[in-house]
RNA sequence: GGCCCGAUGGCGGAGUGGUGACGUAGAGGACUGCAAAUCCUCGCACGCCGGUUCGAUUCCGGCUCGGGCCUCCA
């Protein structure tokens, strides 16, 4: 079968544009996605960068590049304040503890992967499998670090008493990517003593007599630990190669981090005579845009902070959170409300309705394996048939810089479209599904209707009352049916006499 | 202060130089002992002021408001 001609089209932040994927090693991609530094829980925000990244992933394996997705692990602390002499925020966090640095990193990466697996988020990808227990741990990577700094000393470097600093005069069009490049800063922190340039930064950060840190090594330049650029530069390109395909990450990197980044790319690679575009380490860099509050950004370091769990404890499945997140263009800002969680939480449970009604019943007046849904093969070349045209434009709207929000009508319409013949349906579904991530075929009903923590009634208590009231109806005892009911509404639970999901009641969020 | 981005119905959110997706909420109907759930149907919007154009929500300029980065942040 011939390979779709539809190009894949993604937004490159460096060029400011949108353009023809067109990966680096034929058939494969090579994705590198910034991830957490675990000195804190992340919220929810953080966690819209992670589905932005999972999605892109699905669609390169759905499109047949075989795909290796590297996503680090931050273990080692970055700075409170200013980037070159503040506290370490890994460092405080453990001494506030009152723990070991490596237990506090330990907890909240094991925090993270919860919340990873929460969202049907894929974890690390090697070579198009799962390479799910292989995350980028920083820390394990300091030997690496090290001597990628000792490879740019000599051109790029020059050494401070408080460590190892980038020159960033010594590479071309330094900022490039950052859209604020060129401008007039003023900057509102203390200026370095002794660095070259503003926009100079630490390659590595030496330990200073007086500190006293549990994470420190060895090094050319004394005891420290590695500047937090440096790391997504090693990893990269040790796991991936430079240049590799794509770079994914959150907007606020764009203007810093990745900058940086570049600069060490440039930098490493500066003998190799590539173009600027491979030089940058990367084709292709995509940013995220921030989820947002009406109180404005989440901000990690400002204290309290929406949680995945948080919102697990108010009743809301994490999969609602995933379509919330679908629902916008990755590169727009998304608004976060309860109002609006709970408007996906309602959308989700529509579909999975007609999923594990409709669908269900049709599939299984088939031939094929209905206890194994997952042996469905998604539809990956062109095969006109009825119902065909939907994931045409699903593909097209997907391969338009992921335009899922586009993608999600359609995916309802192959839900409620008559004329569709199985098992053409639950393929398509499954075709989709794979892009999205919202486990459509191996979510049960059940799963949708979680308690809220703070629901004043137990399970067994509800399925009590209605067995007595359905006693009651049976009877036409309607005083006491009612009764029973409105009881149960005090207490936050909505009675549904005849549900198709068969669900006979729920706790209203 | 410097730079960047955005402004679409009650809320969220696509898209377009000429009938303004979709979800959710809301309204009406079906169903129900009555409700709820479900199903069907239907309202409701392009910040303000200019300009370009036969025609602008869409392009350009100004304004207002909101957000982001400049310090670790997705």
């Amino acid at each position: 079968m011939s390979q779709s001609p539809t190009p894949l089209r993604l937004f490159n932040s460096l060029t400011r544009q949108i353009e023809d994927f067109e990966p680096v090693h034929a058939g494969e991609a090579r994705v590198y996605t910034c991830g957490p530094t675990v000195y804190n829980y992340p919220h929810i925000g953080n966690m819209r960068a992670y589905v932005f990244a999972d999605t892109l992933g699905r669609v390169l394996s759905y499109k047949g590049y075989k795909l290796t997705h590297v996503i680090n692990i931050t273990d080692v602390g970055h700075l409170t304040d200013d980037a070159d002499a503040g506290e370490d925020k890994m460092e405080k966090m453990a001494a506030e503890k009152a723990q070991s640095i490596w237990d506090i990193a330990k907890h909240y990466t094991e925090a993270y992967w919860t919340d990873v697996k929460a969202l049907n988020i894929r974890g690390p990808m090697k070579n198009g499998a799962a390479d799910e227990t292989n995350w980028s741990i920083a820390t394990k990577f300091i030997d690496q670090m090290i001597a990628f700094a000792e490879s740019i000393t000599d051109k790029h470097c020059y050494e401070l008493e408080s460590g190892l600093y980038f020159d960033t005069s010594t590479v071309a069009d330094y900022g490039n990517l950052a859209p604020s490049h060129g401008s007039q800063s003023e900057s509102r922190i203390l200026p370095v003593p002794g660095k070259r340039n503003e926009a100079d930064f630490a390659i590595w950060r030496k330990s200073s007599p007086s500190e006293n840190r549990q994470m420190e090594w060895p090094s050319p330049w004394g005891m420290g630990a590695p500047g937090w650029h440096l790391e997504c530069s090693v990893m990269s390109e040790a796991l991936l190669e430079l240049p590799f395909d794509i770079h994914t990450g959150g907007i606020d990197h764009r203007e810093i981090h990745h900058p940086n980044e570049i600069a060490q790319n440039q930098a490493f690679k500066h003998s190799g005579g590539l173009d600027c575009a491979e030089n940058s380490g990367a084709r292709v860099w995509m940013h995220n845009n921030f989820l947002i509050d009406r109180t404005g950004k989440m901000s990690k370091s400002s204290g309290e902070f929406l949680r995945v769990q948080l919102l697990i404890d108010k009743g809301f499945h994490p999969l609602a959170f995933r379509l919330m997140c679908l629902q916008g263009h990755y590169r727009s800002e998304l608004e976060f409300s309860w109002e609006g969680l709970q408007a996906a939480l309602t959308r989700l449970k529509r579909m999975m309705k007609v999923i594990q009604i409709r669908l269900w019943e049709e599939y299984q007046k088939t031939n094929l394996d209905v206890d194994n849904p997952n042996s469905f093969h998604p539809i990956p070349y062109t095969n006109p048939s009825d119902g065909f045209g939907y994931l045409m434009d699903f593909r097209e709207a997907i391969y338009d810089d992921l335009n899922t929000p586009k993608c999600i009508p359609l995916l309802e319409d192959v839900l409620h479209e008559r004329g569709i013949d199985n098992p053409l349906r639950w393929e398509l579904v499954a075709t989709m599904d794979q892009m999205l991530g919202l486990n459509l075929l191996e979510l049960d009903r059940k799963d949708l209707r979680i308690r809220p923590k703070a629901a004043v009634i137990t399970v067994a208590e509800i399925e009590a009352a209605l067995d007595e009231r359905k006693a009651a109806r049976a009877a036409k005892d309607f005083a006491k049916s009612d009764a029973i009911r409105d009881d149960l509404i005090a207490k936050g639970v909505e009675v549904m006499d005849g549900d198709p999901l068969g669900w006979d009641w729920r706790i209203e969020i």
